[in-house]
This record gives C-alpha cells, sequence and structure tokens, in this order.
DNA sequence: CGCGTTTGACCGGCGC
DNA sequence: GCGCCGGTCAAACGCG
C-alpha cells in the first residue's frame, strides 16, 4: 500500500483527477463556487478539491449539504435539530495528507462525524486560545486520526483536521439523505483506504474489487444501496474485511444517533468480532451500539 | 466494573 | 546543545 501511497500523494493524482474529472456529479462546491466551478471545471484547484473530496469518502460535501438540509426539515426531532451541526460555512483544504475541515457549528452543536472517536490527548496550542483535541478512531483497523480545535476566529468555527484514512464525517451524512435527492456522486465510496491503510488496504483488498467495480453502474444512489446491506447476503458482498464493515451499522442505524451523537461519544465500536473470515460480521453491529448516552464537548 | 476522558509526562523534530 | 513545540502515552479519574 505504499505504492498506493505514493500514488496518492504523488503523480497519479492526475490520474484520479482526470478520472474524477470525468464524472457528473458537482465535488466539493459550496454554492457560492457552484457556477464558478462549473465555468471552470478544468481548473487543477477544482480538481484537486474534487479529488480530495471524493477520493477519500465518495460522498460531496454538496451530498453531506443536501443531506442535512433534507434531515433537518425531515426526520429530525428538535431536539436532534438543536444538537446538530449545521454546515453554514465549511471549508476544506489538503495539506499533504491531512484535510483540514472548517465548519460553522451551530450554537453547542458539536462537528458530529457520526464516527466513534477516542481522545487521546489535547494539547494546549501555542498563539492560539484554544487548545487541540486529539482523537482516534475507535475502530482498531482504522487508522484515521483527527484534531478538533476552536477556530480563535470565530469560536463558533470548528477546525477539524483529518488525518489518515478516510474523511469519517461524510459517510453519515451521505447515508441519511433520501436517495432521490442525492446528488449522485458516480463514486461510491470505495476508496475509503487510500493512504497508509496498512491495515486496511493490505488487509482487504477486495473491498476495491467487489465494491469498487463499475463506477458508472450506480445511479442508484447510494442509501439504497445500502438498505440491502441490512441483508446478510449483501453485508457479505460489502467485503468481509476492512473500513466498509464500519459503514454499515451507521447506515443501518437511526440517522438520529449520527446527529445526536457527540462528536467523541461513549459507545465504542464492538470492537472487530470481524476476524477476516468472518463477513458477516457486520450484522453484529446493532444500533444499541450506538446508542449516545453520553454528550461531550470539546474544552 | 468496564470504558472513555483527563491531564501531566514523555518523546522527537526543529530552529536558534 | 538546548529549549520550544506539537504529538503521543498512560495512569488516574469519572461516569453509566
Amino acid at each position: 500500500m505504499d505504492e498506493l501511497m505514493a500514488a496518492w500523494t504523488e503523480g497519479s493524482e492526475d490520474e484520479l483527477v482526470r478520472e474524477l474529472l470525468d464524472d457528473e456529479s458537482p465535488f466539493l462546491v459550496v454554492p457560492q463556487e457552484t457556477v464558478e466551478s462549473k465555468l471552470m471545471s478544468s481548473s487543477s484547484e477544482q480538481a484537486i478539491s474534487r479529488l480530495v473530496s471524493t477520493a477519500y469518502t465518495g460522498p460531496t460535501i454538496e451530498d453531506i449539504e443536501s443531506a442535512l438540509s433534507l434531515t433537518t426539515g425531515k426526520c429530525q426531532s428538535e431536539e436532534n435539530s438543536q444538537a446538530r451541526t449545521s454546515i453554514h460555512e465549511r471549508d476544506l483544504s489538503k495539506i499533504e495528507n491531512k484535510y483540514t475541515l472548517k465548519i460553522k457549528s451551530c450554537g453547542n452543536g458539536m462537528a458530529d462525524d457520526g464516527y466513534k472517536w477516542r481522545k487521546y490527548g489535547q494539547k494546549s496550542i501555542k498563539n492560539s486560545p484554544n487548545p487541540r483535541s486529539y482523537y482516534r478512531c475507535t475502530n482498531p483497523r482504522c487508522s484515521a486520526k483527527k484534531q478538533v480545535e476552536k477556530s480563535s476566529e470565530d469560536p463558533d468555527t470548528l477546525i477539524i483536521t483529518y488525518e489518515g484514512l478516510h474523511l469519517h464525517f461524510a459517510y453519515p451524512f451521505f447515508l441519511i439523505s433520501p436517495p432521490q435527492n442525492v446528488p449522485s456522486p458516480s463514486k461510491k465510496p470505495k476508496r475509503i483506504g487510500l493512504q497508509e491503510g496498512q491495515d486496511q488496504v493490505h488487509d482487504a483488498p477486495q473491498i476495491q474489487e467487489t465494491q469498487g467495480s463499475p463506477p458508472t453502474a450506480d445511479h442508484g444512489s447510494f442509501p439504497t444501496m445500502f438498505t440491502h446491506v441490512q441483508e446478510e447476503d449483501a453485508a457479505e458482498k460489502m467485503g468481509p474485511q476492512g473500513l466498509l464493515e464500519d459503514m454499515v451499522p451507521l447506515m443501518i442505524r437511526n440517522p438520529a444517533n449520527n446527529i445526536t451523537s457527540s462528536t467523541s461519544s461513549s459507545s465504542s465500536y464492538p470492537s472487530p468480532p470481524n476476524s477476516p473470515s468472518s463477513p458477516s460480521c457486520s450484522l453484529g453491529y446493532s444500533p444499541s451500539y450506538f446508542d449516545i448516552s453520553k454528550r461531550y464537548s470539546i474544552r
């Protein structure tokens, strides 16, 4: 996977970009940039932005926002709506292998990405009034890390730096969006593991094969696809191991949990009972695993 | 009692 | 070489 990593960080980015540019779905565009981006779809910056969102997650920021707006008006309780972070303003930038996401949260809302993170450290950063918190994905198979800190400029803005395999934040948001309204990305989140991923990529090479086959064949929406995941056979097809299995429970469970859960929640992944040979382990995830009973706030 | 958080210590990289 | 700084570790602690 070193090659994969190298490919990601180096030359073949062009290749990926090219591939991505073939996609019809708009990637990573903030509203005000939408028109411009369509006009300048070939600019390298645009390409990179698209690359960032796509290669890592499949879902796009637009998808996420779409999902958020939909959930807000539809299936979210008032309580959840309040607790949820709304993305009024965000910025995603790539610095080497790290992706920095800036989101503006409402009130006390946390930048919940729906995944389980374990806090392993906190440091006060020089020249910054706000401490930085360090999180690691609770899934032992996932080497993803993230750092969260409040913006010194705007207390409502959280600066989240993701480092590792994927941008976890995207999945739940993407998944909870109704099929018909999701601007279906032409890519499935097959590239969950991109760089490093010594575990994932190495352990689960099949994922990319089985999952990422025809990028063009998924005009059906992603969420739709994952409703089937609840079926055992489908779950098996999802790939016996790796991060995809981590996505499964998120799709199955109540979206409200995604929203209300804090950045770092109490319940952890039922740590991989999933041995490489137990493909249906995903089903071991029960929604109850994701009941969020604790609240947590970054200081 | 188990699990996650807290928090000070420790470590390595970097600049002077 | 030294000190600063960011990142990580790990024991203690708290909560359900």
